[in-house]
DNA sequence: TGGTACATGTAACATGTTACATGATTAG
DNA sequence: CTAATCATGTAACATGTTACATGTACCA
């Protein structure tokens, strides 16, 4: 029981674990849904930090219900663990974007390949951003008070304009990266 | 030698030698100044991806010179195992933005760190943009023929478009986020 | 002659990914 | 009855991070 500083994973989990106990398939579905666009964490993940901040008494394990479900409630501790996790600066955002590196080692890429590859980007980008339009467009519609939190909203906003951002790269591609047809 | 398929980090690596022999200490600072900032890469995963690409034939190492720099060069092997990687699709982008996380759980960190998390993650994107910006300007002064290629452009581009996306998406924030004086 | 930048490498550990094994419950 | 979904968990491995140990060459 080191208390050892929390890792954001685990940190994040027990932000959710602040609006009520919560098992390790609900904290995944969460995760993927309200953090997933700029934190990904797998199933794995979850129930490694789940038993290890048991261990940590970070979070409670209750009763296993019906299909074996089994809450975590967060615990005082984990309360002062996060609350101490949220008062260090964040760290430096980190981008992977294999795309690019494919994009800055174009010289030695076949033309085809690279068109290939960055159209394949444009679609999928294109397909995120309606979803995320969409989602602003439901917000939006939603009855006062039964929107998202403005924080909430503050990360779809990211998530929009990122992904515009994105749009707006690609239709500026000179031709050698994105419209060559030949091989 | 299972000629197991590369990874993107070893990868870029190859790709980097295609323009000649270079030292770990050189991949490093190249890998930096080139990738660095949508692919990070640590000096330790250079020299371990390096020993395992000369084992797998990738690479060959060189006699070592002064300060035992010691030169690899890429092989057909290698310029093979570059060449079937770069016809693989690039993976999806991943974005870890810590900041973001603590906007989400905004509701449970304290006002003024919330909003001293965002100030200072804000001056940092200023300074990056100013960078890019700067980078962007010398490219255009440079003499034709002489500037960044158009691949090397795009990745810039790509910097440039994100740190905007950034900056405006922190100026459109609530004063909930960005304002608060209160603790 | 002393500090800084160059240069390689290892060890230990943290985190993330993939694949699999197992079983319960529900809906059609 | 059976397929899909829910649900937990483990094992093995890949990747990334941090810290340290060691020594060289250059410059003031």
């Amino acid at each position: 029981m080191p208390a050892r500083p929390l890792n954001a994973t685990a940190a994040s989990l027990l932000g959710f674990l602040h609006s009520g106990p919560k098992t390790g398939w609900d904290l995944v579905a969460t995760a993927e849904r309200d953090i997933g666009d700029f934190w990904s964490i797998t199933q794995s993940q979850v129930y490694r930090e789940l038993t290890a901040m048991a261990q940590a008494g970070f979070v409670e394990a209750g009763e296993r219900g019906p299909r074996d479900r089994r809450p975590y409630a967060i615990t005082e501790a984990g309360r002062k663990a996060f609350a101490s996790w949220v008062e260090q600066p964040p760290g430096p955002e980190l981008i992977r974007f294999p795309l690019l590196l494919t994009v800055v080692f174009g010289a030695h890429v076949p033309r085809g390949t690279l068109a290939a590859h960055v159209a394949r980007h444009r679609a999928i980008h294109a397909t995120r951003l309606a979803g995320y339009e969409a989602d602003r467009a439901a917000a939006a519609a939603a009855p006062p008070g039964h929107g998202p939190s403005a924080y909430a909203a503050a990360a779809l906003d990211f998530g929009l304009r990122y992904e515009r951002a994105v749009m707006d790269w690609f239709d500026a591609l000179p031709d050698e990266i994105n419209g060559g047809r030949a091989g």
